[in-house]
Parts: C-alpha cells; structure tokens; sequence
RNA sequence: GGUACCUAAGCUCAGUUGGUAGAGCAAAGGACUGAAAAUCCUUGUGUCCCUGGUUCGAUUCCUGGAGGUACCA
C-alpha cells in the first residue's frame, strides 16, 4: 500500500496559501494543519491574517487559535502534537494538506527533530541577566567551556542560540552537541512541498496593500487590549511590537504602520531565503490557477 | 525680477587644501534543531546637475545655464 502524503503549501506572507490551501483540502476531500507559528494564538486574529470564518467553515482546520499567548510553546511541542494528529488524519484520509509560513515548524514535521533533554526553566532567564549585564562575551567564554564542538561552529554573536546550547548543556551536564545530529524523518508518510513565489515587488505591493486592511480590520485596538502583556514570547510578532512602540509613545501611528510594512516585508524576505533550500519542491508563480497547480499534481 | 545658499548611492547627508568619494537609513544576499513573524551575519561604482574654461589632471576653482530652497522686492 502507498504511503500517504503530506502536501506542504509553503510561501512568504502574502504569498495567498491560505486561499489554496482551501482550494487543494476540497479538491482532496481532505483536512488542513496549520503551521504558522502565530496563528496558533487566540488573541491575535487580525495581525497574523488567520483564515475568516468562512473559510474555516469549508475545510476542518488545526492548529489554529488553540492557544492562549500566554502559554510558552515550541517547535517541539508543535511536532509531537501535529504528527501524533497526522497519525489520526491519514486513518481518514491518504493526502493531509499542512500550510503555514513557519519553515523550521514545517521542517520538524516533516524532516523531524532531535532529541533533547528538558532543561530546568531557571536556567534561562539567568543567562539572559548575564548577557544584559555582562555581554555576550560572557556566553561565548561559557559555551566554549561546555561545548567546545558548538563553540566552534556556531554563530557566536546570536545570542538566541548561545542560550539555548548553554541552557541544554548546564542543565544535563552534558555539551549541547552530543545530542544533535541524530534526527530522522518521519516514515509513516511522504511529503511534497509546494512553494509560491512572487515576482519581489508584486509581493511587496500586496504586503502594503494588506497591512492597510489589518489596519481598517482593527488591528490598532487588538494590539490595543494585548499591549499590557507585551513582554510575553507569543507578541514578539511583526504587526503588534510596532503598535507597542506606537502606545508607549516611540512613534507616532503613520509611523508605526510604516514600520510594520517594512518588517513584514524583511520577515518575507527572510521566509523566502529558507524556502529556497527546498530543492525538491513544486514552484509556481503566484496567482496561476489553482486548477492548473491540482493538474500538474 | 534681485541676492544668498543648495544640486553627491533609492533617501538624508559627510567629504575630497584639485589626483574620480563614504556614513546612516532603505535595499539585496545568507544562516537557522524547543524564543523562529524570533535572533544573527555579509554587502556601498555612483554620468559627484549640465556646459564651457583654467590645469598634466576638475566632483572640487572660474564662466554661463537648468532645477530647488530662503530672504528681499
């Protein structure tokens, strides 16, 4: 018997893979699993573009709104949680649709994730006091001494992955570095990913053109009413931390709209050098027609 | 109409005591294993407005012109 099939619709933002996503799950007779990392997140609708009512209405979604912004999740939870759900879906169904602008989501679905210890949560916040205060020379000192290996290769001015090889590497006693590398892919389904692209200005004009319809949706008083909890993970998202900025007085609104078209344009840009390394994808030129994408399937 | 100042990278400007130029922003390229819409790295050739002149050599000095800004009429 054949294996089932994962169908990946990848794109930048904007790019329209909600719409054929939809289109692709109707033609399959089929469900949608989301990975987008801030769709997951109940109080934000309008700034992260989740599918209207009535497109959710046509095609059973997951991982949609299933959370709270104050609930800290990763990309690990995410895994186990989606492949345990694919498990139950290709009973149903021989083809699953999986759609979102999250590569590193999509990739521990379908390329997996190794294995790592839980760490102590106090861990952390610790290293972060040391990097504020004391710099990330500091971190890199630690690292070296824990994980040399690591050390070596990784890019030692980000701070984000110093923390996170020394938070593994304290809290088990054991270097980061020993325990990656050893991932597989999932075997109980294939995958396919299909791609959009844009020409890059015609991307950039519908990413304007929908930052203007967040703002006419109400995006100003959703960030509104999510602006005391600013600091959590859930809201370090393009769309709402300019809005912050905006209620704390950093710029004015014409302002803030202005910076939140430009970081969704960087943040595109940053989703397409990911996507690019997909080598065995189906590409097509965004607004072909969704039949003729179904026929070349 | 007169006077002064300006014209330099997509934008805002620094600079060259005459030897063809560099910052910030924007932009482009890249990395990515539990913070990922996050985080981090790399990248600056452009008729130095046009036209004559002086000079071995002019983006730089001088003449004329065009456009802009301010003030005076």
């Amino acid at each position: 018997m054949n294996k089932p099939q994962l169908i990946y619709i990848a794109g930048p933002t904007a790019s329209g893979k909600t719409a054929l996503a939809i289109a692709l799950a109707n033609h399959f007779e089929t469900e949608i699993i989301s990975c987008d990392s801030r769709q997951f997140y109940e109080e934000m609708r309008i700034g992260t573009a989740v599918p209207s009512e009535e497109e959710l209405g046509t095609v059973p979604h997951h991982f949609i709104q299933q959370l709270s912004v104050t609930t800290n999740y990763s990309v690990g939870d995410y895994r186990m949680e989606a492949l345990t759900l694919l498990k139950k879906l290709f009973k149903k169904h021989q083809t699953v649709i999986m759609v979102g602008g999250s590569g590193l989501y999509a990739d521990a679905v379908m390329k997996g994730l190794d294995e790592f210890p839980e760490v102590d949560p106090a861990i952390r916040p610790q290293l972060m006091a040391i990097f504020q205060q004391e710099g990330i020379e500091v971190l890199q000192d630690l690292l070296r001494q824990h994980d040399i290996q690591h050390y070596l290769r990784v890019d030692r001015n980000n701070p984000h992955r110093l923390i996170r090889a020394l938070e593994i590497s304290l809290s088990s006693g054991k270097p980061y570095s020993s325990f990656i590398g050893k991932r597989k892919a999932p075997d109980f389904f294939e995958a396919q990913t299909v791609v959009i692209d844009w020409e890059r200005e015609e991307l950039y004009e519908r990413i304007n053109t929908r930052v203007d319809l967040m703002m006419d949706e109400g995006l100003l008083e959703e960030a509104r009413s999510l602006h005391p909890q600013k600091e959590l993970n859930a809201l370090q998202t393009v769309g709402y931390r300019e809005l912050f900025a905006h209620f704390d007085g950093e710029y004015d609104l014409e302002t803030a709209v202005s910076e939140i078209k430009k970081n969704t344009r960087r943040y595109a840009k940053r989703q397409v050098t990911w996507f690019r390394k997909y080598e065995d994808a189906i590409r097509f030129e965004g607004g072909t027609l969704v039949e003729d994408l179904i026929k070349l399937m």
